[in-house]
DNA sequence: CGTTGAATTGAAAGTGATCAAGGCGTGTGG
DNA sequence: CCACACGCCTTGATCACTTTCAATTCAACG
């Protein structure tokens, strides 16, 4: 059992004495399993929740029902460090049994008014996500299917190595293909055919909720990923 | 002339004594005409940019020269509150003359730190922009291509009005087909016909940098739009 | 006037969606 | 033990939306 806040501390870079005054605001844990929609304990919840183990997708969705993932949250991420307390029009469910640590929001506020370097670190947390969410929309706009996909990948894969997820360009991707198609807007069917195509290409085997990047290269390449729009 | 930070109190609602507040913390302007990119004054910049008038685009490029457009700053919004000084892989062009005010950052982040509602003002404008980032997500991932270009026309006169820049759903949209086609990830020339299709339903006067929306209801209709996600 | 930027039109090609069906493994109940 | 249902992955054929490429119009401007 790692300690809750491990991962989220090697995201931030915090040295120990933040780490500490940060693990101290920890008021508890929460779980949920694959499927249910993550929703505040009470109504009342102003807690801020960290993500310890498993994943989850943030996503809206229109009124034919179909929905958007706008967002995976992997282990180490806040999942609501600014979020109001009904989450306007997102819903984040649980993509595998994901518990959170949860932390007390005012004492956090209190521990960035004292602490620089966790304002620092908070702070480019948000600057972070507001960068993958661009990305995304670049990734829309601007590359096809393939390339999407690609792109995707190498953005898991980096984050999740960040955290010490990854061993050896192989790590767990705990979603379905009609999963994978919620995020990159497109048809299960046509997530399907493309994920074959870089698999016959020999650039990736995927399956079973891993995937193992065979030619990170390539990949690269193809998505034409630069990393630098995930660091701080 | 107005006052600089006119828009932007009113877009935050703050009280007049928390404008006083970030009034106080105003250095100076600066300007940039149609097409420049808006590059800090010099590389020790650390000013706080809000914008006062003009329009400006926010950008990443891929390497055969694509850009996307990833989002629209309008007069009262911030350019740059969490970005770091290199602002990493995106560009700020400007859209038209555009003039901001510069505000000391310190000064402004101890205006948060004595003033609550200033906090929250600052957090809520940072959440909004997450949600307009997800919003276009959901719009590539989603709707159509008449279905985007609404969904767009209807954010920005959203946003505008907000602001007190539409008069009877008209307002000034100072952008070419071509640049729209750029935040919409389609082609110039798809754009066009798009464009037509909506003008041809009457449900849009468009052109010589400015909109007319004929028939709001039945464009947000189109566009399933609903401002919610833009409310802090 | 010629030039330039923007809007517009047409025709052909292509990417991805849609519709429909089949395969495969697993768990469950008869 | 077998039948069946279910979730997930896969395949094929067809259709639609968008892109691409190529030209044309038009107004503003020097």
């Amino acid at each position: 059992m790692t300690p809750p806040l491990d991962l989220f501390h090697i995201r931030t870079g915090l040295q120990p004495a933040e780490r500490e005054v940060l693990d101290a605001t920890i008021l508890g844990s929460a779980t949920w399993s694959r499927g249910e929609t993550m929703l505040p304990a009470s109504d009342r919840d102003d807690n801020l929740h960290v993500i310890v183990s498993g994943w989850a997708a943030r996503s809206r969705a229109l009124r034919d029902g179909v929905r958007q993932i706008t967002d995976f949250l992997l282990p180490g991420d806040v999942c609501d460090f600014l979020t109001t307390p009904t989450n306007g029009p997102d819903a984040v469910t649980a993509l595998t049994d994901v518990t959170v640590a949860q932390l007390d929001r005012p004492a956090v506020r209190r521990a960035m008014q004292a602490h620089p370097a966790i304002e620092q670190a908070v702070l480019g947390l948000v600057l972070a996500d507001q960068s993958v969410l661009r990305s995304w929309i670049v990734s829309f706009g601007l590359r096809d299917k393939r390339e999407h996909l690609a792109h995707l990948l190498c953005e898991l894969h980096h984050r999740l190595k960040r955290v010490g997820l990854v061993g050896d360009h192989e790590f767990e991707l705990p979603l379905t293909q009609a999963e994978l198609a919620e995020a990159l807007g497109m048809t299960n069917v046509h997530t399907n055919r493309v994920v074959q195509g870089l698999r016959r290409d020999q650039l990736i085997e995927i399956g079973e909720g891993r995937v193992h990047i065979l030619h990170p290269l390539k990949l690269r390449e193809i998505a034409e990923f630069n990393s630098a729009y995930l660091e701080s």
